[in-house]
DNA sequence: GAAATTTATATCGTATACGATATCTGGAGT
DNA sequence: ACTCCAGATATCGTATACGATATAAATTTC
């Protein structure tokens, strides 16, 4: 039997590798636009960050670059992926799809505590201030919708999409006061669950992805071609 | 400038990092079903194989884990990764949507070089007597309708869930004597294309892929239902 | 004075080295 | 004979060290 001191040493032991942890925490802090669109992330200062040596980081970096937050440049270093108007749309487009699917899939199946938690995330997204928590409380909102379609694989691949623009999404929010649309369609998206009504559900998702892409695109758009950002 | 001597070392030096080129040579050898899934990848012996130390050996796993290839089990090493009858049905469900999005876009754009291009590919096809070439003139085969489309975001995603279920479409295939639906799903899909017609490459292009995902994951469960497979 | 070339410096990419963890092997105890 | 524990062994995860490459600075050349 483990002994007190053992389990109290066994907290402080890592569940997760350093390698692990960096990835995790440099993924938020992309994901979250704290780190901007070409930024270098150079080695020895983030080992430095987290008290480590360059070897974890690198593996990290690599994990990143995998899923397409990170670009390498030989022997330059790693810098925070790009994306350019038309790759965004490409990516909205894709996301359109595939929420349109889940939606549908899972509206018939929906549980009313589900709908209940999704009212909930979706009452404290509407008085979030601050683009932090709205980022979370939004995908809160949309993946609980989402789970009765009991497709984890499909919900993992709209999040690995939703972690590729949500910077660009947050960037057009801070810029937008009062969200006109944002609203108004997550509050008919939840009532085409309360119906549970298949088409209706996936097709107002579908549209309401595809206008955030619009929107982000025109945005893009006109911001690059005024800032002449690199 | 360069000297002849100082251009062929050039030709020497590697394009790639050993990092990328472990990678390649790892991701192509899982998706080939070269390496079983579950099996174990142990890292000095890889090293060794590349000859270079595990630091790259441990980057390129790394890349692969993001990549859904390979799976980390802490301190026990890296895994071929395994994929479940529910989770290969999920990625062939997706990679249907896309791949008839892609094929909607691409089809009233297709020029007659392509069209060419691809029945080309679909005769080396449907001559082709091994798995393993087969893999690659398939992919051709609809890589090549697909690029008209002008969306290269797209095709990468599909691509990328191609890799994570083409080795068990393989396994499927060299079970399958004459691929019964194959061929004459293929020569409808090309027609489609050579009529411009939308609709019809789509849902065509759609059932093709639905129609392999449902004999996967048959004989998947079939045979693990028999061979208890790990 | 400007362009080109050399030197210096910083950062990257990878080999080596080593402590930590898991698995294997053999013996003690029942 | 079987279980349980201790030591040995293998493999992992990461720190340190160092050559290679790119950028910046200094120097030379025209």
């Amino acid at each position: 039997m483990p002994s007190l001191l053992e389990l109290v040493a066994a907290q402080k032991m890592p569940r997760l590798s350093a390698s692990d942890h960096v990835a995790q925490t440099l993924k938020k802090a992309i994901v979250d636009g704290l780190l901007p669109a070409g930024e270098l992330l150079r080695q020895d200062e983030i080992a430095a960050h987290f008290h480590v040596s360059k070897i974890p980081v690198r593996e990290a970096l690599k994990h990143l670059e995998a899923k397409g937050l990170v670009t390498f440049l030989r022997n330059r270093g790693a810098v925070v992926a790009s994306l350019s108007a038309a790759e965004i749309d490409e990516y909205m487009e894709i996301r359109a799809m595939l929420e349109a699917r889940a939606a549908r899939l899972s509206a018939p199946q929906i549980s009313d505590q589900a709908i209940e938690q999704a009212r909930r995330h979706l009452d404290e997204f509407d008085q979030a201030g601050n683009a932090g928590r709205w980022g979370e409380l939004n995908w809160l909102f949309h993946s609980t919708l989402y789970t009765a379609a009991g497709k984890p694989i499909l919900i993992a691949e709209i999040r690995s999409l939703y972690n590729k623009v949500e910077r660009y999404v947050r960037a057009l929010l801070s810029m937008t006061p009062g969200m006109p649309n944002t609203l108004r369609e997550h509050a008919e998206i939840l009532d085409a669950f309360v119906r549970r009504d298949p088409d209706a559900a996936a097709e107002l998702t579908r549209a309401h992805v595809l206008d955030a892409g619009a929107s982000l695109v025109s945005y893009l758009i006109d911001q690059r071609s005024k800032g002449g950002n690199p």
